[in-house]
DNA sequence: AGTAATTCCATGTTATTCCATATATTCCCA
DNA sequence: TGGGAATATATGGAATAACATGGAATTACT
């Protein structure tokens, strides 16, 4: 399977809509996605998505869970109301939810970031800094000893 | 199958109707059903909603119990009583019957909310406060070091 | 006939598709 | 290797279609 890889910020207009950078839409055109699922993170001020594979690999772990859980519950409520399916349209374009540009506070620019099987959305200020912290962290476990 | 997924919220009118989120009504469409099997919630103050196939999902589980016991008398009224079919007309609305709107605490508008194979009914602030608790159970546990 | 329920219709609104142009990229050949 | 043409992309706006919503008309029920 192919990997998405490299950032790419792109311009959102007025009605919300942005041109998925040309690299990842070539990949999802190939496996077959006319849409995105777009994931609202628990972690950060991003957007989690992908194609149909994306969605396969969060129901995959819920399926290895009790389904009559509280916790299968929270977990299966997370995946599909906090999921956001966005199609492409004619143009390679996909229009942002609102509770996507509230929960990543985008205003005017997207950047999406490669993660290999999936791609995350972010407003670009906010990736840079997340980027700032990723790199600063591994530097410090390598001076640690933990990589060569 | 395709899933029910991401939520949207709909005025319901004075005489209790609201159209079905188009997304939503599609799948339905798709798997024949012309109307929503819509069940009051045990644990929430929510309904649980999905078409010809929920209800063979909520009969599965009926099966596999005695049928002579009083659990399964208990269930079985509970599979069919506290259940309400709600006919989809020709604009693609429901109307809301008076057990659900009372169990709901709805008052102008409904939330649908994605679940797979199914979805929610909820009052718009309700459903609100129910992700946040969802979202921080998540967190909880995965700080807790029980998912990556 | 009276009441309630359902279907039908009208209209404003929103969303989606289509189109046009500017810009960038690739490809080919001199 | 440097044009230059062909192709692809980005981006805004216009045209079109779909949807939401309220109310009226019709049907069904009693």
């Amino acid at each position: 399977m192919e990997r998405f890889v490299s950032n790419y910020t792109k311009k959102v207009d007025g009605k919300g809509r942005v041109s998925v950078p040309p690299q990842f839409r070539t990949i999802l055109q190939r496996s077959g996605d006319d849409q995105i699922y777009a994931q609202l993170s628990l972690e950060t001020q991003s957007v989690i998505a992908g194609g149909a594979s994306l969605l396969a690999q969060l129901e995959a772990r819920l399926e290895k869970m009790d389904p009559f859980s509280p916790e299968y519950d929270d977990w299966a409520t997370h995946i599909y109301a906090d999921n956001h399916a966005l199609k492409i349209d004619g143009d390679g374009r996909i229009i942002l939810t609102d509770a996507i540009v509230e929960h990543a506070k985008i205003k005017g620019e997207v950047t999406f970031a490669g993660r290999g099987t999936s791609f995350h959305l972010w407003q670009p200020e906010a990736f840079e800094e997340y980027m700032s912290g990723v790199r600063s962290r591994i530097r410090d476990v390598r001076a640690g000893g933990q990589l060569s």
